[in-house]
DNA sequence: GTCTATAGCTTGATAGAC
DNA sequence: GTCTATCAAGCTATAGAC
Protein backbone atom coordinates (compact mmCIF):
# COMPACT_ATOMS: atom_id res chain seq x y z
CA UNK A 1 0.00 0.00 0.00
CA UNK A 2 2.52 2.49 -1.03
CA UNK A 3 -0.38 4.86 -2.42
CA UNK A 4 -1.00 5.33 1.52
CA UNK A 5 1.93 6.07 2.43
CA UNK A 6 2.49 8.97 -0.20
CA UNK A 7 -0.74 10.45 0.09
CA UNK A 8 0.02 10.73 3.76
CA UNK A 9 3.23 11.85 3.66
CA UNK A 10 2.35 14.74 1.40
CA UNK A 11 0.02 16.07 3.77
CA UNK A 12 2.44 15.80 5.93
CA UNK A 13 5.18 17.38 3.86
CA UNK A 14 2.47 20.39 3.16
CA UNK A 15 1.86 20.78 7.18
CA UNK A 16 5.64 21.11 6.99
CA UNK A 17 6.65 23.73 4.93
CA UNK A 18 5.26 26.51 7.35
CA UNK A 19 5.16 30.43 6.52
CA UNK A 20 4.21 30.65 3.29
CA UNK A 21 0.75 31.89 3.77
CA UNK A 22 0.14 34.34 1.13
CA UNK A 23 -1.53 36.61 3.53
CA UNK A 24 -1.87 40.66 3.01
CA UNK A 25 -0.89 42.43 5.96
CA UNK A 26 -3.07 45.54 5.16
CA UNK A 27 -6.36 43.91 4.89
CA UNK A 28 -7.43 41.46 7.43
CA UNK A 29 -10.96 41.63 6.94
CA UNK A 30 -13.10 40.05 4.31
CA UNK A 31 -10.70 38.79 1.76
CA UNK A 32 -10.57 38.02 -2.16
CA UNK A 33 -13.90 37.79 -3.23
CA UNK A 34 -15.17 35.14 -0.84
CA UNK A 35 -16.09 35.90 2.93
CA UNK A 36 -12.98 34.18 5.61
CA UNK A 37 -15.83 32.28 6.38
CA UNK A 38 -17.11 30.61 2.98
CA UNK A 39 -13.06 30.18 2.21
CA UNK A 40 -12.86 28.08 5.18
CA UNK A 41 -15.86 26.67 4.19
CA UNK A 42 -14.59 25.44 0.38
CA UNK A 43 -11.26 24.95 2.12
CA UNK A 44 -12.91 22.12 4.33
CA UNK A 45 -14.90 21.02 1.83
CA UNK A 46 -11.93 19.90 -0.47
CA UNK A 47 -9.85 18.80 2.18
CA UNK A 48 -11.95 16.35 4.36
CA UNK A 49 -13.50 15.13 0.81
CA UNK A 50 -9.90 14.01 -0.02
CA UNK A 51 -8.45 13.03 3.36
CA UNK A 52 -12.13 11.97 5.53
CA UNK A 53 -12.85 13.79 8.73
CA UNK A 54 -10.24 12.16 11.09
CA UNK A 55 -7.59 12.46 8.01
CA UNK A 56 -7.29 16.11 7.80
CA UNK A 57 -6.95 18.46 10.91
CA UNK A 58 -8.40 22.08 11.33
CA UNK A 59 -5.03 23.70 11.32
CA UNK A 60 -4.61 22.52 7.65
CA UNK A 61 -7.78 23.55 6.61
CA UNK A 62 -7.27 27.22 7.95
CA UNK A 63 -3.71 27.18 6.33
CA UNK A 64 -5.60 26.18 3.00
CA UNK A 65 -8.23 28.90 3.31
CA UNK A 66 -5.62 31.48 4.38
CA UNK A 67 -6.97 31.97 7.86
CA UNK A 68 -5.71 31.28 11.13
CA UNK A 69 -6.97 27.97 12.85
CA UNK A 70 -9.09 30.19 15.64
CA UNK A 71 -11.03 31.67 13.22
CA UNK A 72 -12.58 28.27 11.95
CA UNK A 73 -13.20 27.70 15.59
CA UNK A 74 -14.71 31.41 16.06
CA UNK A 75 -17.38 30.43 12.85
CA UNK A 76 -17.76 26.97 13.27
CA UNK A 77 -17.46 26.35 17.20
CA UNK A 78 -15.32 22.95 16.65
CA UNK A 79 -14.01 20.53 14.14
CA UNK A 80 -17.27 18.65 14.16
CA UNK A 81 -19.39 21.58 13.25
CA UNK A 82 -16.96 22.99 10.39
CA UNK A 83 -17.50 19.05 8.99
CA UNK A 84 -21.55 19.25 9.22
CA UNK A 85 -21.57 22.95 8.03
CA UNK A 86 -19.60 21.50 5.03
CA UNK A 87 -21.95 18.89 4.33
CA UNK A 88 -25.10 20.30 4.88
CA UNK A 89 -24.38 23.53 2.37
CA UNK A 90 -25.06 22.08 -0.98
CA UNK A 91 -27.31 19.37 -0.09
CA UNK A 92 -30.40 21.83 -0.13
CA UNK A 93 -29.50 22.43 -4.00
CA UNK A 94 -29.48 19.25 -4.86
CA UNK A 95 -32.33 17.85 -2.96
CA UNK A 96 -34.37 20.58 -4.75
CA UNK A 97 -33.11 19.83 -8.42
CA UNK A 98 -33.55 16.18 -8.00
CA UNK A 99 -37.01 16.56 -7.11
CA UNK A 100 -38.25 19.51 -9.70
CA UNK A 101 -36.25 16.81 -12.02
CA UNK A 102 -38.75 13.90 -11.15
CA UNK A 103 -41.72 15.95 -11.16
CA UNK A 104 -41.22 17.44 -14.31
CA UNK A 105 -40.66 13.99 -15.74
CA UNK A 106 -43.85 12.05 -14.43
CA UNK A 107 -45.70 15.27 -15.47
CA UNK A 108 -44.24 14.83 -18.99
CA UNK A 109 -43.00 11.59 -19.72
CA UNK A 110 -43.04 11.75 -23.65
CA UNK A 111 -44.87 9.11 -25.40
CA UNK A 112 -45.29 6.13 -24.24
CA UNK A 113 -45.72 7.07 -20.51
CA UNK A 114 -43.41 7.06 -17.80
CA UNK A 115 -40.59 4.59 -17.67
CA UNK A 116 -37.97 3.19 -14.79
CA UNK A 117 -35.26 3.93 -17.12
CA UNK A 118 -36.69 7.48 -17.49
CA UNK A 119 -37.32 8.37 -13.93
CA UNK A 120 -33.52 6.74 -12.69
CA UNK A 121 -32.51 9.39 -15.25
CA UNK A 122 -34.48 12.41 -14.03
CA UNK A 123 -33.47 11.32 -10.77
CA UNK A 124 -29.36 11.20 -11.74
CA UNK A 125 -29.64 14.04 -13.77
CA UNK A 126 -29.07 17.00 -11.54
CA UNK A 127 -26.91 15.39 -9.51
CA UNK A 128 -24.62 14.19 -12.09
CA UNK A 129 -24.42 17.61 -13.84
CA UNK A 130 -23.60 19.73 -10.87
CA UNK A 131 -20.67 16.92 -10.41
CA UNK A 132 -19.47 17.03 -13.91
CA UNK A 133 -19.87 21.06 -14.86
CA UNK A 134 -20.74 22.99 -11.11
CA UNK A 135 -16.51 23.50 -10.61
CA UNK A 136 -14.00 22.05 -7.83
CA UNK A 137 -16.57 22.46 -4.96
CA UNK A 138 -19.42 20.29 -6.32
CA UNK A 139 -16.89 17.53 -6.79
CA UNK A 140 -15.45 17.90 -4.31
CA UNK A 141 -18.88 17.41 -2.38
CA UNK A 142 -19.98 14.74 -4.05
CA UNK A 143 -16.66 12.97 -3.25
CA UNK A 144 -17.75 14.03 0.23
CA UNK A 145 -20.85 12.17 0.36
CA UNK A 146 -19.35 8.77 -1.27
CA UNK A 147 -16.97 8.77 1.86
CA UNK A 148 -19.91 9.03 4.39
CA UNK A 149 -22.60 7.12 2.12
CA UNK A 150 -19.52 4.70 2.99
CA UNK A 151 -18.68 4.88 6.07
CA UNK A 152 -19.84 2.46 9.24
CA UNK A 153 -21.96 3.43 12.33
CA UNK A 154 -22.65 7.39 11.85
CA UNK A 155 -22.81 7.08 7.69
CA UNK A 156 -26.32 5.86 7.12
CA UNK A 157 -28.11 7.94 9.51
CA UNK A 158 -26.63 10.85 8.17
CA UNK A 159 -27.34 10.47 4.32
CA UNK A 160 -30.43 9.59 5.88
CA UNK A 161 -31.11 12.98 7.43
CA UNK A 162 -29.99 15.19 3.95
CA UNK A 163 -31.13 12.57 1.36
CA UNK A 164 -34.43 10.49 2.13
CA UNK A 165 -36.97 12.12 1.45
CA UNK A 166 -35.81 12.53 -2.20
CA UNK A 167 -35.03 8.77 -2.34
CA UNK A 168 -38.28 7.90 -1.07
CA UNK A 169 -40.24 10.08 -4.03
CA UNK A 170 -38.20 7.69 -6.51
CA UNK A 171 -39.31 4.77 -4.79
CA UNK A 172 -42.76 6.08 -5.14
CA UNK A 173 -42.07 6.45 -8.99
CA UNK A 174 -40.73 3.68 -8.84
CA UNK A 175 -43.29 1.65 -7.53
CA UNK A 176 -45.82 3.22 -10.03
CA UNK A 177 -44.39 2.35 -12.84
CA UNK A 178 -43.91 -1.11 -11.98
CA UNK A 179 -46.69 -2.33 -11.01
CA UNK A 180 -46.41 -5.28 -8.16
CA UNK A 181 -43.21 -4.32 -7.56
CA UNK A 182 -42.60 -5.41 -3.81
CA UNK A 183 -41.16 -2.48 -1.50
CA UNK A 184 -38.32 -5.10 -0.57
CA UNK A 185 -37.06 -5.29 -4.19
CA UNK A 186 -37.01 -1.51 -4.64
CA UNK A 187 -34.97 -0.68 -1.62
CA UNK A 188 -32.47 -3.36 -2.60
CA UNK A 189 -32.26 -1.81 -6.24
CA UNK A 190 -31.90 1.47 -4.58
CA UNK A 191 -29.15 0.56 -2.28
CA UNK A 192 -27.08 -1.35 -5.26
CA UNK A 193 -27.85 1.73 -7.14
CA UNK A 194 -26.44 3.82 -4.50
CA UNK A 195 -23.74 2.26 -4.18
CA UNK A 196 -22.65 2.38 -7.67
CA UNK A 197 -23.54 5.99 -7.66
CA UNK A 198 -21.14 7.15 -4.71
CA UNK A 199 -18.61 4.78 -6.06
CA UNK A 200 -18.29 7.27 -9.30
CA UNK A 201 -18.41 10.14 -6.95
CA UNK A 202 -15.72 8.62 -5.06
CA UNK A 203 -12.95 8.72 -8.44
CA UNK A 204 -10.67 6.61 -6.81
CA UNK A 205 -8.89 5.48 -10.10
CA UNK A 206 -9.91 2.37 -9.42
CA UNK A 207 -12.15 2.17 -12.89
CA UNK A 208 -9.62 3.68 -15.12
CA UNK A 209 -6.40 1.34 -13.90
CA UNK A 210 -8.54 -1.73 -14.38
CA UNK A 211 -9.40 -0.93 -17.55
CA UNK A 212 -5.98 -0.19 -18.97
CA UNK A 213 -7.36 3.50 -19.68
CA UNK A 214 -10.34 2.43 -21.59
CA UNK A 215 -13.09 3.74 -19.41
CA UNK A 216 -12.45 6.77 -16.67
CA UNK A 217 -14.69 7.65 -13.43
CA UNK A 218 -14.70 11.03 -14.32
CA UNK A 219 -15.90 10.59 -17.63
CA UNK A 220 -19.66 12.20 -17.34
CA UNK A 221 -20.58 11.75 -21.12
CA UNK A 222 -20.01 8.00 -20.68
CA UNK A 223 -21.46 7.44 -16.73
CA UNK A 224 -25.08 9.44 -18.12
CA UNK A 225 -24.66 7.26 -21.34
CA UNK A 226 -25.11 3.79 -19.00
CA UNK A 227 -26.12 4.24 -15.58
CA UNK A 228 -29.92 4.76 -15.78
CA UNK A 229 -30.01 2.03 -18.42
CA UNK A 230 -28.49 -0.28 -16.46
CA UNK A 231 -30.18 0.59 -13.34
CA UNK A 232 -33.52 0.29 -14.50
CA UNK A 233 -32.93 -3.28 -16.07
CA UNK A 234 -31.88 -4.20 -12.73
CA UNK A 235 -34.29 -2.86 -10.92
CA UNK A 236 -37.27 -4.56 -13.69
CA UNK A 237 -35.46 -7.70 -13.66
CA UNK A 238 -35.57 -8.37 -9.83
CA UNK A 239 -38.95 -6.55 -9.12
CA UNK A 240 -40.65 -8.39 -12.06
CA UNK A 241 -38.89 -12.18 -11.61
CA UNK A 242 -39.87 -11.81 -7.54
CA UNK A 243 -43.60 -9.84 -8.05
CA UNK B 1 -24.73 14.92 12.25
CA UNK B 2 -25.01 13.88 15.84
CA UNK B 3 -24.08 10.34 15.00
CA UNK B 4 -20.75 10.92 14.14
CA UNK B 5 -20.44 12.93 17.50
CA UNK B 6 -21.48 10.03 19.54
CA UNK B 7 -19.08 7.65 17.70
CA UNK B 8 -16.69 10.19 18.20
CA UNK B 9 -17.01 10.60 21.52
CA UNK B 10 -17.45 7.07 22.60
CA UNK B 11 -13.74 6.47 20.92
CA UNK B 12 -12.30 9.27 22.93
CA UNK B 13 -14.34 7.91 26.18
CA UNK B 14 -12.79 4.48 25.82
CA UNK B 15 -9.43 6.26 25.39
CA UNK B 16 -10.04 8.24 28.94
CA UNK B 17 -10.37 4.82 31.09
CA UNK B 18 -7.24 3.76 31.61
CA UNK B 19 -5.43 0.41 33.76
CA UNK B 20 -8.15 -1.64 32.71
CA UNK B 21 -6.78 -4.04 30.70
CA UNK B 22 -6.74 -8.08 31.67
CA UNK B 23 -3.27 -8.48 31.57
CA UNK B 24 -2.40 -11.77 33.50
CA UNK B 25 1.27 -10.96 34.91
CA UNK B 26 2.67 -14.43 35.37
CA UNK B 27 2.29 -15.53 31.22
CA UNK B 28 3.56 -12.42 29.48
CA UNK B 29 4.42 -14.24 26.17
CA UNK B 30 1.72 -15.52 23.39
CA UNK B 31 -1.27 -15.59 25.28
CA UNK B 32 -4.87 -17.50 24.73
CA UNK B 33 -5.20 -19.58 21.80
CA UNK B 34 -3.83 -16.96 19.40
CA UNK B 35 -0.23 -14.91 19.19
CA UNK B 36 -0.07 -11.57 20.18
CA UNK B 37 0.34 -10.38 16.66
CA UNK B 38 -2.36 -12.25 15.46
CA UNK B 39 -4.28 -10.49 18.18
CA UNK B 40 -3.10 -6.95 17.12
CA UNK B 41 -4.06 -7.76 13.33
CA UNK B 42 -7.58 -9.22 14.85
CA UNK B 43 -8.10 -5.82 17.31
CA UNK B 44 -6.56 -3.87 13.92
CA UNK B 45 -8.96 -4.94 11.27
CA UNK B 46 -11.74 -4.56 13.62
CA UNK B 47 -10.99 -1.10 14.80
CA UNK B 48 -9.94 0.51 11.50
CA UNK B 49 -13.19 -1.32 10.05
CA UNK B 50 -14.99 0.70 12.15
CA UNK B 51 -13.44 3.92 11.79
CA UNK B 52 -10.89 4.25 9.24
CA UNK B 53 -7.00 4.48 9.33
CA UNK B 54 -7.45 8.46 10.85
CA UNK B 55 -9.94 7.31 13.26
CA UNK B 56 -7.97 4.69 15.07
CA UNK B 57 -4.54 4.81 16.80
CA UNK B 58 -2.27 2.39 17.49
CA UNK B 59 -2.14 2.77 20.93
CA UNK B 60 -6.06 1.73 21.08
CA UNK B 61 -5.87 -0.83 19.00
CA UNK B 62 -2.91 -2.66 21.29
CA UNK B 63 -5.58 -1.69 24.48
CA UNK B 64 -8.08 -3.74 22.56
CA UNK B 65 -5.96 -6.99 21.74
CA UNK B 66 -4.51 -6.48 25.67
CA UNK B 67 -0.88 -5.69 24.16
CA UNK B 68 1.17 -2.84 24.65
CA UNK B 69 1.67 -0.56 22.49
CA UNK B 70 4.95 -0.90 21.54
CA UNK B 71 4.79 -4.33 20.47
CA UNK B 72 2.24 -3.68 17.47
CA UNK B 73 5.41 -1.36 16.58
CA UNK B 74 7.66 -4.22 17.35
CA UNK B 75 5.72 -6.62 15.09
CA UNK B 76 4.55 -4.42 12.35
CA UNK B 77 6.78 -1.19 12.48
CA UNK B 78 4.44 1.36 12.12
CA UNK B 79 0.86 2.38 11.70
CA UNK B 80 1.05 1.78 8.35
CA UNK B 81 2.89 -1.14 8.34
CA UNK B 82 0.33 -2.77 10.69
CA UNK B 83 -3.01 -1.39 8.14
CA UNK B 84 -1.22 -3.24 5.68
CA UNK B 85 -0.74 -6.48 7.04
CA UNK B 86 -4.52 -6.22 8.38
CA UNK B 87 -5.73 -5.76 4.32
CA UNK B 88 -3.38 -8.18 2.96
CA UNK B 89 -4.04 -11.11 5.80
CA UNK B 90 -7.06 -12.33 4.09
CA UNK B 91 -6.90 -11.20 0.22
CA UNK B 92 -5.27 -14.57 -1.08
CA UNK B 93 -7.98 -16.45 0.10
CA UNK B 94 -10.58 -14.20 -1.04
CA UNK B 95 -9.19 -14.39 -4.56
CA UNK B 96 -8.21 -18.27 -3.98
CA UNK B 97 -12.15 -19.17 -3.53
CA UNK B 98 -13.57 -16.69 -6.13
CA UNK B 99 -11.12 -17.89 -9.02
CA UNK B 100 -12.05 -21.42 -8.23
CA UNK B 101 -15.43 -21.27 -8.12
CA UNK B 102 -15.34 -18.82 -11.52
CA UNK B 103 -13.66 -21.97 -12.94
CA UNK B 104 -15.89 -24.35 -11.49
CA UNK B 105 -18.95 -22.71 -12.99
CA UNK B 106 -17.39 -22.44 -15.95
CA UNK B 107 -16.51 -25.67 -16.91
CA UNK B 108 -19.92 -27.32 -15.54
CA UNK B 109 -22.35 -24.57 -16.08
CA UNK B 110 -25.37 -27.03 -16.17
CA UNK B 111 -27.96 -27.12 -18.61
CA UNK B 112 -28.20 -24.04 -21.00
CA UNK B 113 -24.27 -23.70 -21.04
CA UNK B 114 -23.08 -20.51 -18.59
CA UNK B 115 -25.25 -17.35 -18.34
CA UNK B 116 -24.18 -13.79 -17.28
CA UNK B 117 -25.93 -14.18 -13.98
CA UNK B 118 -24.11 -17.64 -13.33
CA UNK B 119 -20.77 -16.55 -13.62
CA UNK B 120 -21.94 -13.39 -11.47
CA UNK B 121 -23.32 -15.21 -8.83
CA UNK B 122 -20.01 -17.73 -8.91
CA UNK B 123 -18.09 -14.56 -8.46
CA UNK B 124 -20.10 -12.90 -5.37
CA UNK B 125 -20.82 -16.38 -4.07
CA UNK B 126 -17.72 -16.98 -1.99
CA UNK B 127 -16.82 -13.38 -0.46
CA UNK B 128 -20.45 -13.24 0.03
CA UNK B 129 -20.07 -16.63 2.08
CA UNK B 130 -17.17 -15.71 4.13
CA UNK B 131 -18.60 -12.31 4.66
CA UNK B 132 -22.29 -13.85 5.88
CA UNK B 133 -20.83 -16.99 7.97
CA UNK B 134 -16.92 -16.63 7.90
CA UNK B 135 -17.32 -14.66 11.81
CA UNK B 136 -16.62 -11.22 13.16
CA UNK B 137 -12.78 -11.38 11.43
CA UNK B 138 -14.69 -11.67 7.72
CA UNK B 139 -17.10 -8.97 8.49
CA UNK B 140 -14.41 -6.58 9.64
CA UNK B 141 -12.42 -7.21 6.87
CA UNK B 142 -14.97 -6.86 4.17
CA UNK B 143 -16.37 -3.62 5.70
CA UNK B 144 -12.27 -2.70 5.92
CA UNK B 145 -12.12 -3.34 2.30
CA UNK B 146 -15.41 -1.72 1.71
CA UNK B 147 -13.55 1.71 3.32
CA UNK B 148 -10.70 1.34 0.76
CA UNK B 149 -12.76 1.01 -2.06
CA UNK B 150 -14.37 4.41 -2.12
CA UNK B 151 -11.47 6.00 -0.52
CA UNK B 152 -10.16 8.78 -3.02
CA UNK B 153 -6.28 8.88 -3.39
CA UNK B 154 -4.94 5.54 -2.40
CA UNK B 155 -7.80 3.71 -2.64
CA UNK B 156 -8.34 2.53 -6.29
CA UNK B 157 -4.29 1.60 -6.39
CA UNK B 158 -4.92 -0.52 -3.61
CA UNK B 159 -7.84 -2.34 -4.51
CA UNK B 160 -6.08 -3.16 -7.81
CA UNK B 161 -3.11 -4.19 -6.18
CA UNK B 162 -5.30 -6.62 -3.89
CA UNK B 163 -8.05 -8.03 -6.07
CA UNK B 164 -7.53 -6.74 -10.26
CA UNK B 165 -6.34 -9.95 -11.24
CA UNK B 166 -9.43 -11.82 -10.06
CA UNK B 167 -11.80 -8.86 -11.40
CA UNK B 168 -10.28 -9.57 -15.30
CA UNK B 169 -11.19 -13.56 -15.02
CA UNK B 170 -14.59 -12.40 -14.58
CA UNK B 171 -14.91 -9.09 -17.02
CA UNK B 172 -13.07 -12.05 -19.64
CA UNK B 173 -15.66 -14.48 -18.98
CA UNK B 174 -18.63 -11.70 -19.56
CA UNK B 175 -16.97 -11.28 -22.85
CA UNK B 176 -17.82 -14.77 -23.62
CA UNK B 177 -21.13 -15.19 -22.83
CA UNK B 178 -21.95 -11.71 -24.06
CA UNK B 179 -20.73 -11.83 -27.51
CA UNK B 180 -19.78 -8.28 -29.29
CA UNK B 181 -19.71 -6.69 -25.59
CA UNK B 182 -17.88 -3.35 -25.58
CA UNK B 183 -14.60 -3.74 -23.19
CA UNK B 184 -15.91 -0.11 -22.00
CA UNK B 185 -19.35 -1.69 -20.94
CA UNK B 186 -18.04 -4.69 -19.34
CA UNK B 187 -15.47 -2.37 -17.04
CA UNK B 188 -18.37 0.02 -16.66
CA UNK B 189 -20.78 -2.53 -15.52
CA UNK B 190 -18.29 -3.94 -13.17
CA UNK B 191 -17.94 -0.80 -11.56
CA UNK B 192 -21.15 -0.49 -10.81
CA UNK B 193 -21.18 -4.03 -9.01
CA UNK B 194 -18.59 -2.93 -7.22
CA UNK B 195 -19.94 0.12 -5.89
CA UNK B 196 -23.19 -2.48 -4.98
CA UNK B 197 -20.79 -4.70 -3.61
CA UNK B 198 -19.07 -3.00 -1.23
CA UNK B 199 -21.90 -0.64 0.03
CA UNK B 200 -23.37 -3.87 1.30
CA UNK B 201 -20.44 -4.50 3.19
CA UNK B 202 -20.10 -1.26 4.70
CA UNK B 203 -23.28 -2.20 6.40
CA UNK B 204 -23.66 1.87 6.91
CA UNK B 205 -27.50 0.95 8.34
CA UNK B 206 -28.76 2.79 5.32
CA UNK B 207 -30.72 0.55 3.73
CA UNK B 208 -32.35 -0.68 7.45
CA UNK B 209 -33.63 3.15 7.95
CA UNK B 210 -34.98 3.87 4.99
CA UNK B 211 -36.56 0.91 3.92
CA UNK B 212 -38.30 1.42 7.55
CA UNK B 213 -37.09 -2.04 8.13
CA UNK B 214 -38.01 -3.88 5.27
CA UNK B 215 -34.54 -4.39 3.76
CA UNK B 216 -31.53 -5.19 5.72
CA UNK B 217 -28.34 -4.80 4.59
CA UNK B 218 -26.93 -7.56 6.37
CA UNK B 219 -29.25 -9.83 5.25
CA UNK B 220 -27.44 -13.04 3.95
CA UNK B 221 -30.13 -14.77 2.30
CA UNK B 222 -31.91 -11.44 0.48
CA UNK B 223 -28.63 -10.27 -0.66
CA UNK B 224 -27.84 -13.54 -2.41
CA UNK B 225 -31.28 -13.72 -3.76
CA UNK B 226 -31.44 -10.41 -5.87
CA UNK B 227 -27.47 -9.56 -6.46
CA UNK B 228 -26.49 -11.85 -9.55
CA UNK B 229 -29.64 -11.07 -11.13
CA UNK B 230 -30.15 -7.19 -10.68
CA UNK B 231 -26.21 -7.13 -11.94
CA UNK B 232 -26.41 -9.39 -14.77
CA UNK B 233 -29.75 -7.59 -15.84
CA UNK B 234 -27.56 -4.51 -16.22
CA UNK B 235 -24.17 -5.74 -17.73
CA UNK B 236 -26.64 -7.42 -20.47
CA UNK B 237 -28.49 -4.15 -21.17
CA UNK B 238 -25.64 -1.90 -21.97
CA UNK B 239 -23.62 -4.54 -23.22
CA UNK B 240 -26.51 -5.70 -25.87
CA UNK B 241 -27.64 -2.14 -26.78
CA UNK B 242 -24.39 -0.72 -27.11
CA UNK B 243 -22.63 -3.68 -28.98
C1' DG C 1 -13.45 39.63 12.65
C1' DT C 2 -8.89 38.44 12.99
C1' DC C 3 -4.69 37.14 15.12
C1' DT C 4 -1.16 35.73 18.98
C1' DA C 5 -0.23 32.75 22.37
C1' DT C 6 -0.80 28.88 24.80
C1' DA C 7 -3.13 25.37 27.69
C1' DG C 8 -3.83 20.59 28.03
C1' DC C 9 -3.70 16.24 25.72
C1' DT C 10 -2.85 12.67 22.44
C1' DT C 11 -0.16 11.00 18.89
C1' DG C 12 3.45 7.77 16.46
C1' DA C 13 7.55 6.03 17.48
C1' DT C 14 11.83 4.47 20.00
C1' DA C 15 15.39 3.27 23.57
C1' DG C 16 16.40 0.11 26.76
C1' DA C 17 15.39 -2.98 30.88
C1' DC C 18 13.89 -7.66 31.54
C1' DG D 1 8.76 -11.03 23.05
C1' DT D 2 7.09 -7.91 26.20
C1' DC D 3 6.88 -3.86 28.98
C1' DT D 4 8.19 0.90 31.10
C1' DA D 5 9.30 5.31 30.16
C1' DT D 6 9.64 8.93 27.37
C1' DC D 7 10.31 12.23 23.45
C1' DA D 8 9.16 15.42 20.00
C1' DA D 9 5.47 16.74 17.53
C1' DG D 10 0.95 17.64 16.53
C1' DC D 11 -3.79 18.11 17.97
C1' DT D 12 -8.38 20.75 19.42
C1' DA D 13 -9.83 24.45 21.59
C1' DT D 14 -9.87 28.85 24.13
C1' DA D 15 -8.57 33.33 26.28
C1' DG D 16 -7.65 37.74 25.22
C1' DA D 17 -5.32 41.67 22.57
C1' DC D 18 -6.40 44.47 18.69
Amino acid sequence: MLEAKDAMDARVRTAKKREAAPRRAGRPKSCDNASMRERILNAGERLFARHGFHGMTVREVAKAAGADPALAHYYFKSKQGLFDAVFERRAAVVNKARMESMERYVSDPGPGGPTAEGLIDAFLGPAMELWAKGGPGWKAYFRLVALVNNTPQWGGATMAKYFDPVIQRLIEGLRKIIPGAKDADLYWSYHFLSGGLTLTFAETGRLDRLSGGISHSADYEAVRARMAAFYAAGFEAICRARR
